[in-house]
DNA sequence: TATTGTTATACTCTATAACTATA
DNA sequence: TATAGTTATAGAGTATAACAATA
C-alpha cells in the first residue's frame, strides 16, 4: 500500500494511512511491484483491503464486522430461513456461521426459533432491537459506500459495480 | 464456500452459478442478497475469494501462498532491498513479514545479507534455488491467471485490470 | 445414510506490544 | 529519540473433523 492520498474525503474524515507518517517515510524510495502489476487478483485485493479497513473503521461504533453485516442483511431480506440457507447464500461455513449467530443472538439482534417442518433447523429472524440497530448500521454502511465512491471515483465505482455484479 | 471448479464451458458462456454445487443443493431455493448487491465491497470480495482459492489450489504443489508469491516477485524486481522497503511496498506488517521471510529462508529461496550502510537492516535476494523455483511458480501463476480470465471472461478481465491498476 | 447445528482444533492473516541493536 | 528486525499474543476468517439429534 502506501499510495493513495489525493481524495478529499480522507483528509476530511481523518481516515488513516498505513505509513501514516509525515513525508519522512518517503525516504524509502518506492519499489516496483514487478509482475504483480499484471495479476488481477493483486489489484483486486489491494482495493478489497482498503474497503474492509474503511468498513470496519466506519462501523466501529456499532462493533459490526463485514461478515456480521452481510448476515444481518440476508436475514432481513429472507426472514425465517435456516442457517444452512443463509450460510450457503453467503458462502460462510456452517461451523463459523454458528458462532457468528451466537454473537448476534447474545446482542439480542436476532432470534432462532424452532422450525415446524424440520426439528433440526432454526428459523432466523431479526428482533425489534435488531431492526433498530440495523437502521443505524445501514446509515454507517452508506457512509462507507460514499467514501469508497470518493476513493475510486464515482464513475469508476459504477463501472466496477456493473462488471462485477452480474457475472455471478 | 463450496463452489469452485472453474470449468471452462461455464466460463465461456458466462453463466456460472454461485451455489455451483451438485444440483441437489438447489433444493434450498436461492435466497436474495438484499442490499448487499449494492455494495461494491461485497461483489469485490466474492471475486477476491474465488481468486485466492484458485490461486492457492493452483500453486498447492509448490506450497506457495499469495503473500509469499507477492514477496518473491517484489524481491526479484528489487534485489538487495530491506525488509522495511518490501513490507511497505506490499502493505505487509514487519512482524508478519519477518515470519514469512523466515519460512522462505528455511526453504532456501531467499537470503538475507548484512547491509553495509546500515547494520540494522538486511538486504534481501533470491537464491539460485529461489530463482529456479520462481520459474515454476510463475508458470503455475500464469495458469491461475488464465483460469481467472476464463472465469470472468477475457474482456471483463481486461476492463477490470484497467479500472483497478492505475488509480493507486 | 444424509443433513442441521454444534463444538473443537489448526492454520493464515491482521494488529499490537515489547524487546534488541543499532542509528 | 527513532528505526530495523524479532518475538509474542490475541482476534478474525477459513478449513476440518467429530458429534448429537433428526430426517
Amino acid at each position: 500500500m502506501t499510495r493513495r492520498r489525493p481524495v478529499a474525503s480522507t483528509a476530511k474524515t481523518g481516515l488513516r494511512r498505513r505509513a501514516a507518517s509525515p513525508a519522512r517515510a518517503e525516504k524509502l524510495n518506492k519499489l516496483t511491484l514487478g509482475q504483480l502489476d499484471y495479476h488481477l487478483g493483486y489489484v483486486l485485493r489491494r482495493l478489497q483491503i482498503w474497503v474492509f479497513q474503511d468498513f470496519i473503521q466506519t462501523l466501529a461504533t456499532m462493533k459490526v464486522r463485514p461478515a456480521q453485516y452481510s448476515v444481518l442483511l440476508v436475514i432481513e431480506a429472507n426472514p425465517g430461513r435456516s442457517q444452512a440457507a443463509i450460510g450457503q447464500t453467503l458462502g460462510i461455513e456452517r461451523a463459523r456461521l454458528a458462532r457468528l449467530l451466537h454473537e448476534l443472538e447474545r446482542r439480542k439482534w436476532i432470534s432462532r426459533r424452532a422450525s415446524g417442518s424440520d426439528a433440526r433447523s432454526h428459523c432466523l429472524h431479526l428482533t425489534a432491537d435488531g431492526e433498530k440497530a440495523l437502521v443505524r448500521i445501514k446509515s454507517l454502511a452508506a457512509q462507507h459506500e460514499a467514501r469508497l465512491a470518493d476513493h475510486v471515483g464515482a464513475k469508476r465505482r459504477t463501472q466496477l459495480m456493473e462488471l462485477l455484479r452480474d457475472f455471478g
